[in-house]
RNA sequence: GUGGGCGUAGCUCAAUGGUAGAGCACCAGGUUGUGGCCCUGGCGGUUGCCGGUUCAAGUCCGGUCGCUCACCCCA
């Protein structure tokens, strides 16, 4: 009978399956990136003295519509909405800050020392149609701080960390940008003055731009139709609109980011996809090599998102970063990760008995806390090692006839080529001894 | 949702309308029990799918699906 090939028997069961749209696989060859930025992202948060959340992938979509905004892109489009048996209208969750929120009034966190700081490395989803740096399920990392008052200091934390994580992973070219969006206050005036502004010009403008004239000024600020974009220019300046109170506030930021030398960009046109910002926003992106990915960390202050849930007035402030798109720089930019040396010895055999010994030493190396591969399924000693060589392995062990009959095993350094017999019941140690010698385990330390 | 680009081996890509190929990867050999380098061989495709034009289609035309980039927006 002859085999048949996989299309042949795709088409047999009439389909042939793949990730749906905007899904993606991680690779065992892009694991050692993913593995990297959740050690740093759980290190930094050892170090900030913030504890890890996990919040459900399912909430209730009224949660997002609430925080979110009605009119924001998030919920008007990308919501993966659906009706449970019971008939809950639940989403897969597409950001983590409103969950966060909820977990801390629904726990009453609230109640614990403030504030509480709290991070997340977590799965989101949006239902939009893929690009660069864009995926339906991707990954985001988070900092919050939640409660306690609403020093600017946290603010400038929040900020500095994502920095952090950003160096850290040795990325280059970043730009910091920040702008403050004000409070109830001054906002209201603000939006109306952008209002008056562009209603003078609402000829020029483009057609998703009347619309959002109306629904949401702030955002005729992130237009990027070229007569929209020269409107720009003379546009109100929010800094010259906040209360005094916020202008304050925005100061003080500005004032601990300087003291923390951290470069920055006041970028007073940056407003926020989501309403329950205010206050300072901020977002960090790539130049040049990368940065069609889009913006990594966003994020803000925002003051209001409890209240929208019913709790009382609670300060917070917080971002997150995109983990598929730390990935996407790194790579783009050619950053390395300092691989672990090799742990591991490879068991080897010439012959069927020998075949039989191996299987059970591989298993007593294991039990004594030795990591052992092997190809034991191939017949020859070449192709055996020639899968040592492809794992790293630093030393080999090789067990045939004659070694059995000596009771000994041979011992092979694959870097030098040399080898010797030494007798079985001493293996283990030896096999300890070479591996202390020769493996210097590299991890990049995350402050260096 | 809208627009552009692209679908040939596991990967990267060739093939004036005329017999589907290369490199890499994978597997096996290069004598008796030893990896990397080298040499030889092998596996692997109804050219995304359906239809049309033609003596003849990977190539031309139509449709469809998928991927990708961009817009909107965002991580």
């Amino acid at each position: 009978m002859i085999p048949k090939t996989r299309k042949e028997k795709s088409k047999e069961s009439g389909k042939t399956f793949q990730t749906p749209k905007g899904m993606h696989d991680v690779l065992p060859g892009d694991q050692p990136y993913w593995d990297r930025i959740e050690r740093v992202v759980r290190d930094l948060a050892e170090f900030y003295n913030f504890a890890r959340i996990r919040t459900p992938i399912l909430e209730f979509a009224e949660l997002f519509q609430r925080t979110a905004g009605e009119e924001t892109d998030i919920v008007r489009k990308e919501m993966y909405v659906f009706k449970t048996k019971g008939g809950d209208v639940v989403t897969l969750r597409p950001e983590g800050t409103a969950a966060v929120a909820r977990a801390y009034l629904e726990h009453s966190l609230g109640r614990m020392s403030q504030p509480q700081r709290l991070f997340y490395i977590e799965p989101m989803f949006r239902y939009e149609n893929p690009q660069a740096g864009r995926y339906r399920q991707h990954s985001q990392a988070g900092f919050e701080v939640l409660g306690g008052s609403n020093d600017p200091i946290y603010d400038a934390q929040i900020i500095t960390m994502f920095q952090r994580l950003l160096e850290t992973l040795r990325i280059k070219n970043t730009n910091l940008k920040i702008n403050s969006i004000g409070c109830r206050v001054c906002r209201p005036l603000y939006r109306r003055q952008l209002q008056t502004y562009y209603k003078t010009h609402e000829k020029d403008l483009c057609s998703d731009c009347v619309g959002r004239l109306k629904q949401n000024p702030l955002r005729l600020l992130d237009c990027k139709e070229d007569s929209c974009g020269r409107l720009k220019e003379r546009v109100p300046n929010v800094l010259d609109k906040l209360c005094s109170t916020c202008s304050e506030h925005f100061k003080t930021v500005l004032e601990y980011l300087d003291e923390l030398q951290l470069p920055y960009t006041l970028d007073n046109q940056l407003v926020r996809g989501l309403d329950y910002y205010n206050r300072t926003v901020f977002e960090i992106s790539v130049e040049g090599k990368g940065s069609e990915v889009g913006a990594l960390p966003g994020g803000g202050r925002y003051d209001y998102l409890m209240e929208l849930l019913g709790g009382h007035l609670t300060p917070a402030v917080g971002g997150a970063c995109g983990v598929d798109r730390l990935v996407a720089v790194m790579k783009a930019q050619e950053i390395k990760i300092g691989e672990r040396l090799s742990q591991r010895v490879f068991v080897a055999h010439a012959g069927e008995l020998a075949k039989k010994k191996c299987l059970k030493l591989v298993e007593e190396l294991r039990k004594a806390n030795i990591g052992a591969s092997e190809a034991l399924a191939r017949e020859s000693l070449k192709a055996q090692l020639k899968a040592a060589d492809r794992d790293g392995a630093p030393i080999a062990l090789i067990l045939g006839q004659k070694e059995i009959y000596e009771d000994g095993v041979i011992i092979r350094d694959l870097r030098s080529g040399l080898q010797e017999t030494v007798p079985l019941h001493r293996i283990i140690d030896e096999v300890r001894k070479r591996l202390r010698d020769k493996n210097v385990v590299e991890v990049t330390p995350i402050h260096d």
